[in-house]
DNA sequence: CTGAAAGCGCTTACAG
DNA sequence: CTGAAAGCGCTTACAG
């Protein structure tokens, strides 16, 4: 039989108050003798008691969990993230649930439902496009969540992102100052707001450089065969503009891509090209030590997410009438 | 105030016993008229009922959820793994709950307990080296368990694990076919069997090679500061012997590293090196198209340690008495 | 065709 | 100092 309160009660020959008073730490509080509270523990451990979790939550109606649901689990940045969050719930006495959307709208709704179900305390979401559906129920029923790397403009959330467009116009501008005139831009889903943003600082700089843009330098791949199809997007663009000397890529996976493309065309761009990309990742420093950087601010980005989310909670969970201002944090990436 | 069964119950002057029963699915089965069908499902609907799955997992025993612990979700490899276990948890209808253990003991013994105490039905786990305090404890209980990538030789447990010998064996020996002749074994964390195996299938192909091998070519790098210590060993293996023309590394992010230091150094590795490593990155087509590389069965391993504790967990609750036989799977790695 | 009742394992007013 | 009792939201034998 499964050890429970009952089980080291009925042991004891006490009552499962008692038992739950001295095992939840106010046994002294609550008047118990010493020499009770011994014993109870000593059963305890002696019986390997451990308290169903799911029962407790279901009486205090808080699971101390929170659940975390990002587009790709194998994502460099939303891993770190992830294990940011993790170490920042934990230190907040919450654990984490972490789930995979897929970049699949229909996916993160199941998840955010799923994780309703669970009664997680509140949820962290960086949200696919299109997933409005749930997030709205969520804001709705004023269930705890925030969101961060993406966010929409046209709904009140709370969201934590880093800023998109200076990033990219300091990355950019750094690859100016360098001596590139001729920069590309490689970008994909630009649809999502915080990747037209970085479209936007790279147009910015170059407009404030007065450096010439245009259509032929502007690389938009579709993020489903990206692999195929930067290859077709660069020659394009080397084609058009056979004097390019700089790319800037809106994130690291298109970096990587295009390096792949550039051992297999035997292009070396060690000299002649300045290279700029938003987030790092380790190969960086051997493919392209130059490399003009911004590196996301991991860290910071977890330890805002949980901090909001654990004031929505509170503040549900004390039933504040007067809910406090909605946060959206902006924060710098690290140069 | 909350939806729930009692809610839709009162509203509708009917049992709380009649919502459970059509909201499981189960009206027809249980003779429950067409009509009140209806009404419940359209009740449901306009409420938003989302049925409380602790309450249900406690009155069932199960939560429907499996765990799984991992060293460190920013490995590529676990977080490959972690998406494969998470889809195919999926669709045999369990969810995933992800935690991170960061190769620390304490941390993966207290998640382990977590899980217990969150009543997930099974575990998935890539141990720490010694971890055996809670595992034990998973074995006596006979909770479900399944471990991956490490396991235990001294423990009769199940496990999900690559054939690390022969992989290395046959890598190693790929370099050696390609013309390598002196070959240094970049290595860490060989007090893990499987990564002692590693060196093992190294050894094996240089002997049956007929190839000198020695202290000097064998590079331990401790995990905890690999980045700088690598350097170190890099430097003794050049100095020791100036014609090393091989470097095989036993997992990727030792390759990187390495990556990072030729570059440094000025090391032409596309020339005169032959290259292998365990696992595949995405960086490695640009930075090292040639190496010969071992890919892990991502996909199998998440399949198989689902499909066995899916087998144990129901195993379990059927309370079989004769325990079907321990399974220990090895898979080949893909060339 | 539908309902009253017990129970999963906890917590917490309330009572003595 | 300790206990009896209610309740969290479900499911499921049992009864009619």
């Amino acid at each position: 039989m499964k050890t429970s309160l009952k089980l080291i009660a009925e042991t004891l020959k006490l009552s499962k108050t008692t038992i739950s008073w001295v095992l939840s730490g106010k046994g002294s509080e609550k008047g118990i003798s010493e020499d009770t509270q011994r014993k109870v523990w000593e059963c305890a451990k002696r019986l390997h008691y451990q308290p169903n979790l799911l029962a407790r939550s279901l009486h205090t109606g808080k699971s101390s969990t929170i659940g975390l649901i990002i587009p790709d689990i194998t994502d460099s940045f939303y891993s770190k993230v992830a294990r940011a969050i993790e170490m920042e719930a934990e230190e907040q006495g919450y654990s984490l649930m972490i789930c995979s959307s897929e970049s699949d709208v229909e996916r993160e709704n199941r998840m955010i439902r799923l994780f309703k179900a669970k009664q997680v305390d509140g949820i962290i979401i960086a949200p696919t496009k299109k997933s409005q559906v749930e997030i709205k129920a969520l804001m709705i029923e004023k269930y705890p969540f925030v969101l961060f790397d993406r966010f929409f403009p046209e709904l009140d959330t709370d969201y934590v992102i880093i800023d998109n467009e200076n990033t990219s116009y300091r990355v950019v501008n750094g690859m100016i100052k360098s001596g590139a005139k001729k920069v590309a831009l490689i970008t994909t889903n630009s649809h999502l707001y915080t990747m037209w943003l970085r479209g936007e600082g790279y147009r910015r700089a170059l407009q404030e450089a007065g450096i010439g843009m245009g259509e032929q330098l502007v690389g938009e791949v579709k993020f489903d065969h990206y692999e195929e199809e930067i290859n077709y997007i660069l020659d394009e663009i080397f084609a058009h503009v056979p004097d390019v000397d700089g790319f800037f890529f809106t994130t690291h996976i298109l970096a990587l891509e295009a390096f792949r493309y550039f051992s297999e065309r035997n292009i070396d761009i060690s000299k002649g090209y300045e290279l700029g990309c938003i987030h790092r990742v380790s190969a960086f420093r051997a493919l392209a030590p130059r490399m003009h950087i911004a590196r996301m601010p991991i860290q910071e980005i977890g330890e805002q997410s949980v901090q909001i989310l654990m004031d929505r909670i509170h503040d549900k969970q004390n039933d504040m009438d007067v809910p406090r201002a909605i946060k959206h944090v902006m924060l710098p990436c690290h140069f």
